[in-house]
RNA sequence: GCCCGGAUGGCGGAACUGGUAGACGCAAGGGACUUAAAAUCCCUCGGCCGUAAGGCUGUGCGAGUUCGAUUCUCGCUCCGGGCACCA
């Protein structure tokens, strides 16, 4: 033995167990058709240097899935990689003088390390990194298949800038109005951009959502909201001295006949055309350049609603009433059609729009037991009620006006049912260096042409110097952007902007089945047989973001047969934060415990066991330093149990004796029991910490009935088995600890390759349990029962009882209520 | 404002499907061992009354259903998260 048994010696243990499942590659893994798989994933992590707190609870989760999985027999597939492109490399080049991918790469090795000695049991052989060309080289060709279906598209928009960041943002990755990595405000910005399609997929998105039972709810709220489905319908005014239409949507068509002018936003074409020429021209003009400013401007504040009389009028299609045309800044152009048509009485915005202006207000819904005027409402009537002032309408119900309307519109050809989402399409250029480079070419003659697929990967050149300034180098590197054109065969320039960084984590779970598969981007077998993700596990501020782009990109990959499934994630754990001190840790907190230094001081079998026994994984977890000092104390009790008691357990008898005394009998139960609770708890809603609680207890009642105080000692086959179950149940847990011990204890097939252990119910019943006794509810006795005790039998049980009838009092008894194996109530 | 969660001892958290509230751990107090400390072990540990036996009370607040409610229903309060002029 090359170590102490008579002390927890955890850094020998480790890095024991360490080097020899790492050297064996215990957690390879092949694909085994007929043989049933199972995929753990957690969220891979951003090469930012150390790995914190949340990282350590994410993968240890993971870790102890993938372990009880094994042992379940499944066959599988454990992962990790890094989401290695990034605005932070870029960052750390400009502080600390270096190289992005020298900074990234030096960050993995760090990592990597780190990770393995927390005894994660990742299958190392398909560890992938991002930011290499042998996995971007397959996210460019995809843009180029999209680009091709038309999924991928070119245009200029108000975006969101980030200025620390020098770069555009998503819609999803702008928070209350700030940057969701730095958290400065955004600025909106007119530019020309990339987009991907998603809303091509919105309906389905939307569908697949009520299909995901294995996820949160609040995660599918979440994306429902997101996605923002929103029934109604198109229909078209006729603008007073014009030959085209103004095509507005809205979700209630029944109170059209309440319209008293329209409101277009300020960007609408319209409002520029009808203005033109009017004394209002110049009103306009101005209101249009102070609002355009602050248009999409998310800043979290709501401003004043106000809005300038176009000069321009529509007719209402219904009553024919000549509505005025506004500009309001609070009308967007990207929802809908960019136009509304104004109900004061029934909108709360066009309420206070019209009481802004002195515009008209016609209540058309009449809700039950009580009657509208314009002149007494002080807020819009926005609920159900009866149509009025609506023509032949008048008399119907809100819902069934809606489709009469609608119905009628389409009928006469100036109207439909319409349905509009709130989720916008996915802008991806990134004004950045460290990305994948958008492999498109821009020819002045022929326009834009995309990469031929036989050229790529476009590599991201790494011959550069990051200056101050923060501006991607990209940009102004002529020996990149200058090539020739794959159409003319003329001078061209290169695209400079890269792909947001969310388009490689959006598929990075499908290459993971083929890492090192050179023909193509996924190898149809291998991903047939791993996909889907069976268990995906991470931080819950991903929820929309990541989530719903990984979501989107499965579709697509799907419709171009790269991968059969609709969903990539079937269960999906959103872990809690890790907190201190009341708050997430954070250097500016001062609040941050280093993973690292606690390995170095407890183990990481400690590190790992206390973050999963200080919470349930789906609630933020209170970091507590006496906390894992508790949870070492435990380790070094089972390591002492098993160091003191070596020859007993290494010579025990396999079979059980045939005489069992009290004592075997309290232990076995309990041991059991044990397998059945942690069992549950793994299978279930993993929640590890009842689980650990459980094993604590089968250790506490071995150490009750093995030490001195107690009268009766249980026979050593019994001991063993219990000592077998704590080992083969912490194992997933605390792995390091477990294999050993298991070794010490004469074993020879190492824990990795042994059975989760399956319990016996005859073992595992009571003989005797307590049913408790209640006078009008109040618990007033005890009861000591065999389990099955008949009802007859507990009710005389219960009224013979002499404190009982001392509550009783000799007052009559009204009723006796019972539950067998539980209580009896009795009632007077 | 709207939509989700959540609230249990000094603390983290348990409690099956409506049936003994507080498992397990931490902290605290007392004790044993020790020259001493560490480590370890034992006892106590929601509140109030009581020497004790025991009693009363208690799961954010207020009602309700029930023989019985941490659990179900209704109405609040506070905390956390998401969305926020989406027509």
């Amino acid at each position: 033995m090359s170590y102490n048994l008579s002390r927890y010696d955890f850094a020998a243990i480790e890095e024991k167990w360490r080097t020899r499942w790492l050297t064996a590659k215990t957690w390879k893994v092949e694909a085994e058709p007929g043989r049933k798989k199972y995929y753990v994933l957690e969220m891979f992590p951003y090469p930012s240097g150390r790995i914190h707190m949340g990282h350590v609870r994410n993968y240890t989760i993971g870790d102890v899935v993938a372990r009880y999985r094994r042992m379940k027999g499944d066959n599988v597939i454990h992962p990790m990689g890094w989401d290695a492109f990034g605005l932070p490399a870029e960052n750390a080049a400009i502080k600390n003088d270096t190289h992005p991918a020298k900074w990234t790469f030096e960050n993995i090795d760090y990592m990597r390390g780190q990770l393995q000695r927390l005894g994660l049991s990742y299958d190392w052989d398909r560890e992938l990194a991002t930011c290499k060309a042998d996995y971007y080289r397959w996210e460019q060709l995809f843009f180029l298949k999209m680009y091709a279906k038309g999924l991928a598209y070119r245009k200029k928009t108000t975006v969101n800038w980030c200025e620390p960041c020098q770069t555009v943002l998503a819609n999803e990755q702008v928070i209350n109005g700030a940057c969701w990595r730095c958290d400065t405000l955004v600025t909106p910005r007119e530019m020309q951009g990339w987009f991907l399609k998603i809303t091509d997929y919105a309906e389905e998105l939307l569908a697949g959502c009520d299909k995901l039972s294995g996820w949160p709810e609040k995660v599918l709220t979440m994306q429902r909201n997101w996605i923002g489905k929103s029934l109604g319908a198109e229909i078209e005014f006729p603008v007073e001295g014009r030959s085209d239409r103004l095509t507005i949507f809205t979700t209630r068509p029944d109170t059209i006949f309440g319209a008293t002018f329209m409101s277009l936003a300020p960007e609408h074409p319209l409002v520029a055309q009808l203005s033109r020429g009017t004394e209002q021209e110049t009103a306009v003009a101005e209101f249009v350049k102070r609002t355009a400013a602050r248009r999409r401007l998310k800043t979290g504040e709501e401003p004043e609603k106000e809005g300038v009389f176009t000069g321009g009028y529509c007719l209402n299609p219904f009553t024919g009433a000549r509505l005025p045309i506004y500009a309001a800044n609070f009308v967007l152009m990207e929802y809908g059609t960019g136009a509304v048509m104004a109900v004061p009485a029934h909108d709360q915005r066009d309420f206070e729009f019209a009481g802004l202006y002195r515009l008209p207000v016609i209540p058309v819904i009449q809700p039950e037991g009580m009657e509208l005027t314009a002149e007494t409402m002080t807020q819009a009537h926005e609920g159900p009620g009866i149509l009025i002032n609506s023509g032949d309408f008048s008399g119907l119900g809100w819902e069934e006006a809606k489709v009469a309307i609608t119905r009628q519109a389409e009928e006469q050809g100036f109207g439909r049912a319409r349905t509009t989402y709130r989720l916008r399409d996915w802008g991806i250029s990134r004004q950045r260096y460290w990305g994948t480079p958008i492999p498109i070419i821009h020819c002045e003659k022929c326009g834009i042409q995309p990469v031929p697929e036989t050229d790529l990967p476009v590599e991201l050149p790494t011959d550069v110097k990051i200056d101050k300034s923060g501006k991607s180098p990209l940009h102004t590197l002529e020996n990149f952007i200058r090539t020739t054109c794959p159409a003319c065969g003329g001078p061209a320039r290169r695209e400079t902007d890269t792909f947001d960084t969310f388009m490689e984590s959006s598929w990075y779970f499908a290459r993971y089945a083929c890492p090192d598969f050179h023909n193509g981007p996924l190898r149809r077998d291998q991903v047939d047989y791993w996909l889907p993700v069976d268990q995906y596990i991470g931080g819950v501020e991903h929820a929309i973001l990541h989530l719903l782009y990984s979501r989107f990109f499965t579709r697509v990959l799907r419709d171009l047969g790269y991968l059969g499934v609709d969903e990539p994630f079937t269960n999906l754990l959103t872990q809690g934060m890790v907190i201190k001190d009341g708050s997430k840790m954070s250097k500016s907190k001062g609040n941050v415990v280093d993973p690292s230094d606690l390995i170095a001081r407890f183990g990481a079998d400690t590190v790992r066991l206390f973050s999963l026994f200080a919470a349930p994984p789906e609630r933020d977890l209170e970091w507590n330093d006496q906390g894992v000092e508790g949870a070492f104390r435990f380790l070094s009790r089972i390591q002492r149990f098993v160091g003191d008691n070596l020859e007993l357990l290494s010579r025990a008898d396999d079979h059980l004796p045939a005489g069992l005394g009290e004592a075997d009998r309290v232990l076995h139960r309990k041991t059991h029991q044990t397998i059945r609770k942690v069992s549950r708890d793994l299978e279930g809603d993993f929640h590890f910490n009842t689980a650990i609680s459980a094993v604590m207890e089968l250790t506490n009642i071995l150490f009750a009935l093995t030490g001195p105080e107690s009268k009766e000692t249980p026979q050593p086959p019994l001991v063993r088995r219990a000592v077998e179950a704590i080992l083969t149940l912490l194992f997933p847990m605390v792995p390091h600890l477990a294999a050993e011990l298991w070794e010490a204890t004469g074993h020879d097939r190492d824990l990795d390759a042994m059975p989760w252990p399956e319990y016996d119910p005859e073992a595992a019943k009571d003989d005797e349990i307590t049913v408790v006794i209640q006078v009008k509810g109040k618990v007033r006795g005890r009861l000591q029962v065999a389990p099955g005790t008949a009802e007859d039998e507990l009710r005389q049980l219960a009224l013979a009882d002499d404190k009982v009838k001392g509550f009783i009092g000799g007052a009559p008894v009204r009723k006796v209520i019972v539950v067998p194996d539980k209580l009896v109530n009795i009632v007077i």
